[in-house]
DNA sequence: GTACGAAAATGTAGTCGTTGAACTTTTTTG
DNA sequence: CAAAAAAGTTCAACGACTACATTTTCGTAC
């Protein structure tokens, strides 16, 4: 028999307990309540030790957020990769808005609704969330000061950054993102241009 | 002899108690390092039961800080009472900037450049403290939009105040807190002076 | 000064997230 | 097939924090 398989049982095996892991929790967290759950009650749902839960994730909030990379990329992206004309604000408030319009898609589905709503109302989880991003602010700080030709470590280009994170949560809980992203970005797309006349 | 004073034997057994507690707990900590002093030993050091320590703080990250009020009174008042003809977020860089400087006359005390140090080597302390300043986020977006004129839950004035809360932390990590409060705070001034042309 | 009620302090036991150590099972590799 | 490597399990424990029942201490009224 070939080997035509790139991935071994080990590997499967590996990624079926993962899911079994996330999925347990997601239906437990959405049926109880993030705080009624256990991570003894996920481990034994998914047939695991509480051990190997912990083997699999570092944290009972990472059993929520399944992908937590991908963000920096997309974030680096939105900065560098920006439709010409486009000041590195506008671009930054289209990037975030965005993120939010891909969740307004799926709002239709009540599972999801379900979920966000959860992650909202429970602050350990909302604090997690909050944190993935931020997490990403050197990165993003050094993508702007590269783009702006400004040096490494400026501080106009880190505060960019991290107002703009920091405006994702502004515009999560209004009830109007587009208006919320237009208003408080505005504040920052105003600013960087009077410091950065060109682009 | 006249009841001159208000506070009875309890009170004062109360106050000193608290007091023991507290210089215990930064004694403890500035010795051996936050996360290796546990509730058990402060409460032992102040000869207090662990349950008596958690009556009086409420967690172990209170026992560092033990003012956390004046904080919304001076902010919002720094808004309200600003000198005339400055800007909010002028009079709000001065004020954060102050909040440095009053450190910063300290740093000539050992001890007190040492708990600072502690402060932010220790991820749960940078995140109480952090949390402490951001908690008072919607007081300070109610005192920027009645001060501007704006509606209660104006997008802009919350933006302002988030941003600018969020500023400390930059103009604390940085060498030179004087210019990264003006770097990171020109941005907010030239795009609060486009939004809002007269004062 | 004593008796009584309120407040405060204590010890015990327990929850919950998280980690470490020792041991067993499975999988890969030579 | 044997040996090494990795993964899983069990058991124990840690540390922050809480609930509970009990006891000490204080303030006050008699």
């Amino acid at each position: 028999m070939p080997v035509t398989e790139p991935t071994g049982r080990r590997e499967r095996k590996k990624a079926q307990t993962r899911q079994s892991l996330a999925d347990a929790a997601l239906r437990l967290f959405l049926d109880r309540g993030y705080d009624q759950v256990g991570v003894k009650d996920v481990a034994d749902a998914a047939d695991v030790s509480v051990t190997t839960l912990f083997k699999y994730f570092p944290s009972k909030e990472a059993l929520v957020f399944d992908q937590d990379d991908d963000i920096e990329a997309a974030l680096v992206a939105a900065v560098r990769e920006r439709t010409p004309g486009r000041s590195i604000p506008q671009a930054l408030r289209e990037h975030i808005l965005l993120g939010q319009s891909r969740l307004a898609v799926h709002t239709a589905d009540p599972r999801f609704a379900a979920f966000t709503r959860m992650v909202e109302d429970t602050p350990a989880l909302r604090d997690h969330a909050h944190r993935m991003w931020t997490r990403h602010e050197a990165a993003l700080a050094r993508a702007i000061a590269t783009e702006a030709g400004a040096p490494e470590g400026d501080v106009a280009c880190a505060a960019l950054a991290r107002f703009a994170l920091e405006a994702r949560v502004l515009v999560r809980r209004h009830t109007d993102p587009r208006r919320a992203a237009e208003e408080s970005f505005a504040l920052l797309e105003h600013g960087w241009a009077a410091l950065h006349p060109d682009g």
